[in-house]
DNA sequence: CAGTGAGCGAGCTTCCGCTTGACTT
């Protein structure tokens, strides 16, 4: 028996059907092997490495970790057994850097004792999987370190900088050299419409006859003068041109009223040849693409729809960066065609498609209908999902438009002009478009993530017409216009963007756009993908401290090194090196330093906000806020950054804060309110406004804020309350309610309350008492220890677990340590604990800090 | 982002790219 091992059982099932007896085929079901995805992922036996947290070992030639994923130790445990009865091993993985990688880290996790081969095929085919068997090569260890180089750097990279952005910004964030720059996409887009301006300009529209018929112009030029419309001007709302004229309303319709008598002679019929190419067959960006603008599908959405057409036979794989399709596919679709609209329909070649993707690793075929004939959408449908079958047809209709013939037309441009009752001369322009053969557009016409554009592939027709032939204005009218921001990134358009700047790759697209609104970077209004301040703040981090990684060209230039390295022009480790440690330039170790010792948190979380004297704008721990003195005020999470315009601010620090007044205090006569704030309600005396402090106080938890009396509030304002004097030391003696709840205090000490009601009944003698008690620590004192393991026989302190804020914990009364994933309470004895306090001393003199003594046993 | 008093200590978050079921609700 042979075994061969592809990395999708789907694939697997089909080849199976290719190779007939003697074979096994069986799949990785992807990588089987990673770097330690966090802390819990490492063998015991590195968990002290200085580096275990990279799963690099970057002080020895970057010698990675490998552990094998939880959710893979099933299916390396069936390979183990086949291999096992199996006389030869085929690894037949894609031929690309991950596939070579995946080949290679089957052999040593399987450690086959079996010749082993390598073969490669890019279609799935009888005669090419025949072929791919008969012809196997050797692994090629270069390739397979090229993918170790892509891998130890995104490693490095999300690894490093990501701390920064904890320290920084905010806990859990994330960096990385795709995921970054597709935030920074977002964010600039939106830094653009912050700084458009509009500018509106006027034209006059007409409705002219001529013998054979009627059709629209727009007025282009007066006086020879072109009229200036939308292309005219810059984001910023100038005019970019000084040759061209700016109507406003007034001489528009001063242009229509000279005009009102007007005789228009048509001037010039000019008529091009049109003529349009189909678009290559779906590769998984395209299809992500066109998925989203035609049937409103997401990313996710797409591949979930397409990974089932893939599964059960309908389609060929979907995630692929190619564009070509195999001879077969090329004849079925050229044939379909035929069939269904004519011979004309087809080139007389067939078309073939090249990939000009930049990093494409063309592993497999384009995205078509599976199989020697494609269903029909029509044949498919009864036993698909909705979903499923219109996916399916938008498959199908691409490949198969792919082979037609081009639309062929016309395009006309024509000018006609008249002379006004001042003399003037005023001239209109239209253009139409007739298709005399459809072609490839009987069957696919591509959409667009603008309106407009799509019009402009629509056919218009214009009547026949003649120069020097008369036209008569049947309708004049003015029309405004205003320019337009560049528009929010959809998925599908940050997907193509991702794509042409060789970020990302296709079976990464979707889960992108996933990562970057699960950290918070990114939101969805609509279809539109919004930025967060919190991105705008993660953006202007990474600009200013890690300028290179974030540059939209760093992907593709690390593509040029990993293709040396995988010629052999380069080394993985030289190369490694310079990244992390610099060469001439400063490495990535020194960049996150300087980053953690240099850059400002309270700059960084300065957003960009303009317009307002004394306004700033902040992103802080509970969200973004603005600022004038001592006012600060929340933005509200479905304000866009580029709708927070002068205006707008304005209105949120000008808003009722939905206080309410309980009445005037009578001796100050100032209004007291009760107010929300981040520790929940509370009393205030006095409306804030001319920056003086305000006391306050906290709603006791046993009161309602809806029933809330005047008398209570003011109850709570004459807090603190003194209660006396100490009568040995004369000290004052106060009650107040702080962060831990009620509290009596003298001097530095204090005690806390069992009730906040005691506040207003407390005596001094009660107060003493209390003071005279042991200070009692939350949960120890009053808990006790979870247990009392003993005398530890290496120090011959005592040794006891206690439970503490992060959990159960053993202590020796000098050194806490708490207790591991795998310990529990019940089954922890001296021995374990002695190990884990010896560890954490160690632990301790190697980071420099102090280890204090413990104590000894009680009697 | 109202202000206010402590204590004893820890470990985690995160990358990109290959692939599917196995989970829970």
């Amino acid at each position: 028996m042979k075994l061969v091992i592809v990395e999708s059982p789907a694939k697997a099932r089909t080849i199976a059907g290719y190779l007939g007896a003697g074979f096994v085929v069986e799949s990785s079901i992807g990588h089987v092997r990673d770097l330690p995805r966090n802390a819990a992922d490492v063998p015991v036996s590195h968990k002290k490495e200085a580096w275990a947290r990279l799963g690099v070992d970057t002080a020895n030639d970057f010698k990675p970790l490998y552990v094998v994923p939880a959710d893979k130790k099933k299916q390396i445990g069936h390979l183990k057994k086949l291999i096992k009865e199996a006389e030869e091993l085929y690894l037949a993985t894609d031929e690309d850097r991950e596939g070579e990688s995946i080949a290679w880290h089957l052999t040593e996790v399987l450690k086959p004792r079996i010749p082993v081969k390598r073969m490669v095929f890019h279609e799935i085919t009888p005669d090419a999987i025949r072929h791919a068997v008969d012809s196997p090569r050797e692994l090629d260890r270069r390739l397979v370190d090229a993918q170790e180089t892509r891998r130890i750097l995104d490693r490095l990279f999300g690894y490093e900088v990501s701390p920064v952005l904890w320290k920084l910004v905010r806990p859990k964030l994330s960096a990385g050299r795709v995921q970054s720059p597709a935030i920074r996409i977002v964010v600039d887009r939106e830094r653009e419409r912050m700084r458009f301006r509009a500018a509106a300009y006027w034209d006059v529209a007409g409705e002219f006859s001529v013998a054979a018929g009627t059709f629209g112009a727009i007025l282009s030029a007066l006086d020879g003068v072109r009229i200036a419309s939308g292309k005219d001007f810059d984001r910023e709302g100038g005019i970019t041109r000084e040759d061209v004229m700016l109507l406003d309303r007034a001489g528009a319709e001063g242009v229509v009223a000279d005009l009102d008598e007007a005789a228009f002679t048509i001037r010039s019929v000019e008529s091009k040849p049109y003529r349009r190419s189909p678009y290559p067959p779906f590769r998984t960006s395209t299809l992500q693409q066109e998925a989203g603008r035609k049937l409103r599908f997401t990313s996710q959405h797409t591949m979930r729809v397409a990974q089932r057409l893939y599964e059960n036979g309908y389609i060929t794989y979907m995630r692929t960066d190619s564009v070509s399709l195999s001879e077969s596919a090329i004849a079925t679709a050229r044939a379909q065609v035929i069939e269904m609209y004519g011979r004309e329909y087809v080139p007389d070649s067939p078309r073939i498609y090249i990939s000009k993707v930049k990093n494409a690793q063309e592993a497999h075929e384009a995205i078509r209908p599976a199989g020697d004939t494609f269903r029909t959408p029509d044949q498919v449908r009864r036993g698909l999902t909705r979903d499923d079958a219109d996916l399916y047809e938008l498959v199908w209709k691409r490949t198969v438009a792919s082979q037609m013939s081009d639309a062929v037309g016309e395009s006309v441009q024509v000018r006609l002009g008249g002379t006004g009752a001042s003399g003037r001369d005023a001239e209109f322009s239209a253009s139409g478009k007739v298709i005399s053969f459809p072609g490839f557009l009987r069957a696919y016409v591509e959409g667009s993530d603008d309106p407009d554009a799509e019009l402009e592939d629509q056919e218009r027709r214009l009547p026949p017409m003649s120069e020097r032939e008369r036209a008569v204005a049947e309708r004049l009218e003015v029309a405004g216009h205003e320019t337009k921001p560049p528009a929010r990134y959809t998925e599908a358009s940050l997907v193509k963007r991702l794509e042409d700047l060789g970020i990302g790759r296709p079976s990464t697209y979707a889960s992108i756009i996933q990562t970057i609104q699960d950290r918070g970077y990114v939101w969805k209004k609509g279809s539109a993908l919004v930025p967060s301040f919190t991105a705008f703040s993660a953006v202007r981090l990474l600009e200013e401290h890690f300028t290179d990684l974030v540059d939209y060209g760093f992907t593709a230039r690390m593509e040029e090194d990993l293709d040396e390295i995988a010629d052999g022009q380069r080394k993985m480790v030289p190369y490694l090196k310079a990244f992390y440690f610099g060469n001439g330039h400063p490495g990535l170790v020194e960049l996150v330093s300087k980053a953690f010792d240099k850059a400002d948190a309270r700059e960084i979380n300065t957003l960009p906000f303009e317009g307002l004297e004394g306004v700033v704008l902040r992103s802080g721990r509970y969200g973004p806020y603005l600022e004038r003195g001592e006012d600060r005020v929340g933005v509200p999470e479905d304000i866009a950054p580029d709708e927070l315009t002068p205006a707008r601010a304005t209105e949120l620090l000008e808003a009722p804060s939905g206080d309410r007044v309980l009445g005037d205090d009578p001796v100050t006569g100032l209004a007291v309110l009760v107010r929300s704030g981040r520790f929940g309600p509370y009393v205030q005396l006095g409306e804030n406004g001319d920056g003086a402090k305000r006391p306050t106080a906290s709603v006791f938890k046993s009161m309602s804020v809806e029933t809330l009396t005047l008398e209570e509030a003011l109850q709570l304002l004459s807090l603190p309350r003194v209660v006396g004097h100490d009568l040995q030391t004369g000290e004052e003696i106060t009650v107040a309610n702080g962060r831990y709840g009620p509290y009596v205090k003298r001097g530095a000490d204090t005690r806390s309350l069992a009730t906040e009601s005691e506040l207003f009944t407390v005596t001094l003698e009660q107060a003493m008492t209390i003071l005279a008690q042991p200070k009692r620590r939350r949960g120890q004192a009053a808990k006790g220890p979870l247990k009392d393991l003993g005398a530890d026989p290496s120090t011959g302190w005592n040794v006891v677990v206690r439970d503490g804020k992060f959990g159960p914990y053993v202590t020796d009364g000098g050194v806490n340590v708490s207790l591991r994933r795998e310990d529990t309470v019940e089954r922890m004895t001296v021995e374990r604990a002695s190990v884990l306090l010896a560890e954490r001393r160690e632990k301790l003199e190697a980071e420099g800090k102090p280890v204090k003594a413990g104590l000894p046993p009680v009697g």
